[in-house]
DNA sequence: TATGAATGAGAGTTCATTCAT
DNA sequence: TATGAATGAACTCTCATTCAT
């Protein structure tokens, strides 16, 4: 692996771990590996390295839930795809939720101009993809007439909480939870159901 | 207001807004409008300070729930009651939810152990509360028979999410969302929909 | 001695020898015998310490140089008294010429604006200080019509040059100069004789 | 231009717009355009780069000084020669005399030592041309029984000063001189007349 | 000769914390 | 209680220099 991506991957352990603030260089570069110096040799400033590591990590994500919603026939097709889609990437990406959360709520103005910048990258504007093929449905009398955004709010929601959310369940309910396939299957399972009794007509 | 209470004021605006890591002493003490030395004479450290901060605000949410579920007859009461009870405090207190998210994301454990540990203060522990609650309530027909555990995911998640996922939303819908009541409360109402006809029989 | 002042002494003894770049705010620190940090929480920054030494240092000087023009009542007061006054202040203080040398060949747009500033907050601009003068005298006679900024400029010449010089001089001689007070004396007399012989009627 | 000749002068340009300090070897070879690696291996280091570049600058200028005094006959040959020759050189490479001003003021004993050891490879060594030559015009009633020494120091600091001094004016006086041909020449008339006129007999 | 990567010492700056009063 | 000054460790970043190829 080159320094580089040695950097990069180190990066992105530290700062889902510590947030930016929290972060060291110096702590980066010997996970790393690599001189302190090569850091900033490479990415200028923590600053920027910071910046990078974010948009690679998004720009993964973006595509795959872009992937999902082009190979959506019919709304169940998306309830069934998506929580998984969100779910198994962040279960096997678990330091990118953190670096995204994070930011989301530290610095949600930068976050935003992240992701439009990605999507700007993108063929197709999300909001045109979300919303003709959502309205298309509602016309179809396929989906109730709520508004796409509430939907999507929906969607996302239960499934990033379903990751983030485990410590305080299981402080609330003083259990431990095994963050396990089987946990997640199940939580994938009821998200669905839920969405789909509760949203489909 | 005492210079104590001036201090946690300022802390959690600080504390919310930079995490622990990115918070400044300094600055604290300059929103406090007291000697920065002051914060050490009544709290002894940043760290300890910020315990202190999030005890308290954790206290306060954990109060309001419990009252929820004590006075909740039937699950509609439940399901009626806590997406407003947990929106409404957060959106009241923005700063709050910055606070229990970050801590929630970089250092669940603590947010783990404080939780308990305020719960240990209170009459009754919140498992037997919601389980003996829940459970009586499946046996009567009138939940499904699913978790106790994936129903409060559901309703915390959709909740807690409507208020931090606003943001991402709007990046990725390139849209700008008024946090208004109106906002609020439709989807407030979107939530209990969506959990009433999805999780009810 | 305040452990402001002990600073300021200690960043201009550093400043002189090195240069601004040259300079080390450990060494001023060490010289001053206070604790680093304390230079940023008085000055702020290497910069601005370089800044406010410079501003208190030019000060002195243009006090001096003002006061000599106020008091010539003819142009022998002022060819008496203007090198003397020049190679004094720079021989008590010949750290401060390298300072300001330093600082003209490095940054003289810097040196300009702060000469101004300083002017600003003196009571009679030096423009309308010299000419006013001078052109007086031309029109008595008692001057020759050349421009006073050529004047100006041999006076300032001759003192200066006089300190800075010498090495370079020493070295085209291979000789040693005792920079002495004879030396300095002789040194202001043939400046004096030949301005008087060289720019008076 | 070779690659040599190419980090030549790239380091004049670097030096004397930043000093030895502040000079970075980066900016150099990025000038030069070529691998930084590559300055050190024509110049082993940034030290003798510096030493380089001042010994070769040095070397010409003095080579045009000799040449004038060797061909004067009469003071009034040297004085009309000198001026000229000091400020038509530094007109002609601004760069080369920040560079001697910077080290003169932070080094002077670096520039003694290579100034001596220039002389020493010229065939005849400066203080016996100048010395002989202006000793004899004193014997020979052509100029004042002044120490020769002075009268250089006068000639050399009028022509450099009218060169680097020029924004100090300029600040003082609150005005823009513009550095073009016709001002170096005004200014040469003015040093030259006062030369004659003040040190002639 | 030429290059991009690597190194290590140290630069300026920050910050939680303590001290003297 | 309250304050301004002081401290020391740690932080991000820089830079001359060297290495491997």
């Amino acid at each position: 692996m080159s320094a580089k991506e040695k950097i990069l991957q180190a990066a992105i352990d530290e700062f889902s771990h510590f947030g930016f603030e929290g972060a060291r260089v110096d702590r980066i570069a010997e996970k790393a590996d690599i001189n302190k110096a090569m850091i900033f040799y490479y990415f200028s400033s923590k600053e920027n390295l910071f910046k990078v590591v974010l948009t690679r990590v998004l720009s993964e994500l973006i595509k795959q839930v872009q992937t999902v919603f082009r190979d959506s026939q019919v709304p169940e097709d998306l309830i069934d795809a998506l929580p998984r889609t969100y779910i198994g990437f962040f279960q096997k990406n678990p330091d990118i939720l953190k670096m995204i959360a994070l930011e989301l709520v530290q610095n949600p103005k930068h976050i935003s101009s992240l992701v439009s910048e990605i999507f700007r990258s993108v063929a197709v504007p999300p909001r045109k993809l979300v919303y003709t093929k959502v309205l298309k449905w509602q016309e179809e009398g396929l989906f109730p007439e709520e508004d796409p955004l509430q939907f999507m709010m929906n969607i996302v929601s239960l499934s990033i909480f379903s990751i983030l959310g485990v410590p305080v369940v299981e402080a609330i309910f003083n259990l431990k939870i095994d963050r396990d396939k089987d946990f997640f299957e199940k939580r994938i399972q009821s998200i669905v159901h839920l969405l789909k009794k509760g949203m489909l007509p």
